[in-house]
DNA sequence: CTCCTCTCTTAGCGAATTCTTAGAATAGGG
DNA sequence: CCCTATTCTAAGAATTCGCTAAGAGAGGAG
């Protein structure tokens, strides 16, 4: 997880906080913690975390009704609930009323922050890429190219989607091969060429202007140009 | 929570029973008290609470027993059981029969409260999630394609809820396990697939477009194109 | 006790995808 | 213009993936 992302606790067992306070610092992150279910709204207003940590047991308004709030208000802030462990996994399960995740006490704080980090890369994929008139939505795999939609094999789709995050960038076999086919997959041929190719017949239809480009000896490009 | 709320307690041992009426009404609730089964049930039919709260031993007719026949009888009441510290077996029992949430004796009223108002709060939620036609009242778990009621089992529905709630986004199968399955559920097979499978057979019946669609490779999105 | 429903497992088929190979095409230097 | 290194493409082989049928096991209802 990134060092200064911005965490915020809303916890009123103190020890539990307190705990959590320390292993989050230690790891680098902004922590703010919150012992109720008013200031840790306040709080979201105020400090914008990035991610927050909510027990579903508070005193006065409690979890479910602070995440009910949240959403009403429209804040998408990914939210990892924290619940009791004998709760009615079924029943706090299906009150899936927009947290991102939830974690059954007692829980590792090793495992707290392996959630975190997933939830945070999860929301964080959730964009649009655009490159000239090809958009790409992360979330659902769409793949636009002015008004036409183009289908992509899950391989296809990975290269592109690195490309993408890397545009105008000149990037060779190997690391297309390293990123996009994975570091021990025992492949040693011409693949990435082949998928570029692939890739180019769905993506350049009849007199639309490339946009993968060969820079010969280096590597491919994606770009307008 | 809100003043006026009616609360029926049903509760033989009539000091716990005065101590929380008074605490109830001091909150500003409506309250009415039963001391066994039998008059429990006359209680709810005559002064229809918004929620009980259920003591799981009683003369007579049990907590178990109320409980059973209220939800056979179609009532949606919330309810919380009061039971004592070790009888564990009975918790778990009494969950899969319909209650709502649990307390164990000796609790504080505070805590009750709290309780009390998740509880509320979780089923006034009465949320329609929409996707094309088919619509999901997650309050009455009732499901409708167009005008065709489509019954499903308790796990189809969490599946089906939860990819309503990311629609058109693709949902791997290892997060639709864990955040349907749950995370410490052992299960390392294809249910997703099967599960999905079933959906399908039920959502979409002859002619209508289907509604869950494959992304290979990647996994599955609810969307109507 | 028996029947029924629900959940999960397993295994195999068919199809889509991935990868390999080898020869054709192309660019660029001399 | 020719040669060579490099890139591209077509075709097929190997693999993986997703779907479904069938059934075991658990648990509740009658």
């Amino acid at each position: 997880m990134k060092p200064g992302t911005r965490v915020l606790v809303v916890e009123d067992d103190r020890s539990i906080a307190r705990l959590l306070e320390l292993e989050f610092e230690h790891s680098g992150l902004v922590i703010r913690c919150a012992y109720d279910g008013e200031n840790g709204l306040d709080a979201i207003g105020e400090f914008d975390p990035e991610v927050v940590v909510l027990d579903i047991m508070l005193p006065g308004l409690d979890g479910v009704g602070v995440l009910k709030t949240l959403r009403q208000r429209g804040s998408r802030v990914p939210i990892l609930m924290l619940t009791a462990r004998d709760a009615i996994p079924d029943k706090v399960h299906s009150l899936n009323l927009g947290a991102d995740d939830y974690l059954t006490k007692p829980f590792s704080t090793e495992e707290l922050l392996a959630r975190l980090g997933a939830l945070l890369r999860r929301t964080e994929e959730d964009e649009v890429l655009q490159i000239a008139d090809l958009s790409i939505d992360t979330a659902s795999r769409d793949i636009w190219r002015g008004k036409r939609r183009i289908e992509l094999t899950a391989r296809e789709y990975e290269l592109l989607e690195f490309m993408a995050r890397n545009p105008r960038r000149v990037l060779s076999r190997s690391l297309l091969l390293s990123r996009v086919w994975g570091h021990e997959s025992g492949v040693e041929t011409n693949v990435v060429d082949v998928y570029v190719g692939y890739l180019r017949k769905k993506l350049d239809a009849a007199g639309e202007v490339a946009l993968i480009r060969t820079i010969r000896g280096a590597g491919y490009a994606l770009r307008e140009s």
